[in-house]
DNA sequence: TTTATATTTTAGATTTATCTAAATTTAATT
DNA sequence: AATTAAATTTAGATAAATCTAAAATATAAA
């Protein structure tokens, strides 16, 4: 089945809202796409329609395994070109999301195969986001916000959340990036600030801001 | 500027239909784009409100220098996405049409420009056909139809104009292919058919149809 | 050059995705 | 529990791209 460009962009918006909040509501999905509550409703219906999602009116949606998995797919294609854009092309990794959000709708399928065995099957996209299979299996992220990870233990980033341009400055000058390794030696419950080393170097403190948009896997 | 994809496909078409046919009308526009004479219409009046087309009704049109532009930059994308295709994911040159379709709509400047790049800037697609250089240059291709070639000359095959599985599977049955150097040893008037004699093998003869869709060049 | 035919254009609908403003329903607060 | 506030939905419009059927124009044939 083949479903309009924005159609797919409603399901990924739902199954990302879904994952990281929990509840989706119209007004959550409204602001998440740049949209009016009420252009949501009519878009819900449609998908209602379509069987895939369920939906009562004043009553909350959330996906059917069918738009579950067409949501994924696009996940999958999306991710797979902003990998493509990095290693390939030499891109930016802050510069592939808006490009991806226009190729992720192309429709062939035997393409994103080709592509996907083209990068060797990757696991994760530049930001460290895991890819969905073929199958659209999507391995769980084991990683967790740098605000929430344990004291005095080694963390490797795997995943900045926030992409913007001072975000990824600062970090840069902080010397952390993907797979930077480090420990959380203090946290300052005043301004929720942490203090962090990495290895070999002298400590540094983030804010909780930075902290928030950090993630990070447990190293053993 | 932006355009939809389906303006960008008018665009496409009277470029081409300009180049082949000389002259367009809304029938032949029509018939291109599997779509109505009325829709044509339409779409001639968006497009010379835009300033993309010269058009006077029932006067017949043309594209502005402007529209050409943006014509010629669709074409690009479109070739330069054929040859990835065929020549990094490995797809067979009559499958990536369809794909490339859908491919050339995607805006960014610089992710063709960095794929143009990628493919060691490139002058000819899978086909043959030559690919619009970053500034809009389009070289003239210089090859002809078998058709029109001089006889007991020796050919290159540089384009194959008819790209249906009913033709490549001739074609192949007879040994012709991209590169196949070839000449005419005679011309039958009854029905416009040509022997032909492929280098070290024996002759063979294709119909008038397969002749004027096999294009060629020079060879010293 | 008139008539017949073919081509092109207009008029009026339809579909998809949007919007604003008003109405309805649910949730929160006194 | 009654009222207020917030969230959601409906009603009615709009813009883009398309369509069918009818009208207008141009071209070809008698």
């Amino acid at each position: 089945m083949k479903y309009s460009s924005s159609k797919e962009n409603y399901l990924k918006a739902i199954f990302h809202l879904q994952e990281e909040e929990g509840m989706v509501t119209t007004n959550a999905l409204a602001a998440e796409l740049n949209t009016r509550a009420a252009s949501v409703t009519d878009m819900l219906k449609k998908l209602k329609a379509q069987k895939l999602l369920l939906y009562e009116k004043y009553q909350g949606f959330r996906l059917t395994n069918e738009g579950r998995k067409v949501a994924i797919q696009i996940i999958r294609k999306h991710r797979l070109w902003e990998l493509f854009l990095v290693e390939k092309l030499h891109f930016g990794w802050e510069e592939v999301h808006e490009i991806a959000e226009e190729l992720e709708h192309i429709s062939s399928r035997k393409l994103i195969d080709r592509l996907d065995e083209y990068l060797g099957f990757p696991t994760a996209d530049p930001h460290g986001d895991p890819i969905p299979d073929a199958q659209g299996k999507l391995l769980s992220r084991n990683d967790i916000s740098l605000m929430d990870f344990k004291i005095n233990k080694m963390a490797e980033v795997t995943n900045i959340s926030d992409q913007t341009p001072e975000m990824l400055d600062l970090l840069k000058h902080k010397n952390i990036s993907l797979g930077t390794k480090l420990e959380i030696r203090k946290r300052f419950s005043v301004d929720n600030s942490v203090e962090i080393r990495i290895k070999n170097q002298s400590p540094v403190t983030i804010s909780e801001h930075v902290a928030k948009n950090v993630f990070v896997k447990n190293v053993e």
